[in-house]
DNA sequence: CCATTAGTGAACAAAGTTGTTCCCTATTTG
DNA sequence: CAAATAGGGAACAACTTTGTTCACTAATGG
């Protein structure tokens, strides 16, 4: 019945996206060795080998590049803020469109449960996201194209949470309602 | 050890009191007729006798007066747009701090796994909270203070959402930060 | 003061679920 | 081809936890 047994990183990589497709539907607490296994088309001995806890393995698969978010995300670069925004926004979207962004959504959401497991995600995705956002503004203000006060955490953290609430509501956010709100908040908010 | 034995109203409005607790620090899977009877301080037969499904107690306790929503939130009419604006958002953010606030975000973020429950949850507080603003808006747009286009469901939800973001995040959201999302976003994006 | 209603607390068992390990064998490597 | 490594699957038991009901008694009301 098995096509063949699987080794090593091919195994591995099948773990991470058992373990993100796992929390992506339900929830950190409810994340099980079983269910991993399973998932994953593997026995729980493979998974104790190599991991003690779940949350050693959500660190391992989000730190994945093959799986996670391995490497920051590359700065846009278009030359404009505008454009700057829509792009960085609609690779969000994306993001939250796969297991590694979806695995994200019930870590945010129990944060307060598990603050250490939640600070380490902080720390690997969510900063150097904001970091990017932040320096796409800097160097928007550099330019003249956004006003130097708007360079705040707050302000940054508008155009993610809006795109979150809205994934989280409806699914999926088509590219029609990214540029609504870079136009319509965004670029109001930050003009000088 | 017991003060006295409750009955009728007096134990009723614990157990909604209870129940609202008890979804505020978990979530609507991990609410057990157990928990909630603990924390009433009651028997399970109590409730029992009254509902048969949590869902159905988790309504109950949001509809009644005295510890949900049971009655729509009344309009500010303080006669402007600002003023209008962070008196209703205030008065989320109070909700927010409050049982029956805190109750709603464990519901709001799984909605999609109790559809009917959250479709019951949504009728019973989140659409008449978006009506009152809807209403706000309208009558700011007859003064002339905000452009007819802005009188979308997507305009109206950005106030709330932020809000509930915040929240998630740092816990209270404090006043001078409502302000500051009127001040720099939702009066920028209804102006006539 | 008696009868009725309704709350309390515990009993009771059942059920599902998980952590952990062991044996067998497929794959790799020398 | 043989030895070593590591995956697959299942066994195993234990535990936690819940739903449901029963007998007892405090409160109510006539």
């Amino acid at each position: 019945m098995s096509p063949t047994r699987r080794r090593g990183d091919a195994l591995t990589t099948a773990i991470f996206q058992a373990v993100l497709s796992e929390l992506a539907e339900s929830s950190f607490e409810e994340l099980t060795f079983d269910k991993i296994a399973s998932a994953a088309g593997t026995g729980k001995a493979a998974l104790y080998r190599r991991w003690s806890t779940p949350a050693e393995l959500v660190l391992a698969a989000l730190s994945d590049p093959a799986t996670g978010f391995g490497e920051p995300p590359a700065p846009p670069g278009t030359g404009t803020l505008r454009d700057d925004l829509i792009a960085l926004l609609e690779q969000f979207v994306r993001a939250l469109d796969e297991p590694r962004g979806r695995a994200l959504l019930p870590l945010i959401a129990h944060r307060h449960r598990h603050p250490e497991l939640f600070e380490q995600v902080h720390r690997l995705v969510i900063r150097p996201h904001q970091e990017v956002l932040l320096s796409v503004l800097r160097q928007a203000v550099d330019r003249g194209e956004a006003a130097p006060g708007s360079l705040t955490p707050r302000i940054v953290s508008v155009g993610p949470r809006l795109i979150l609430l809205q994934a989280w509501e409806g699914g999926l956010v088509d590219s029609c309602e990214i540029t609504s709100i870079v136009d319509e908040v965004l670029i109001p908010l930050t003009r000088p």
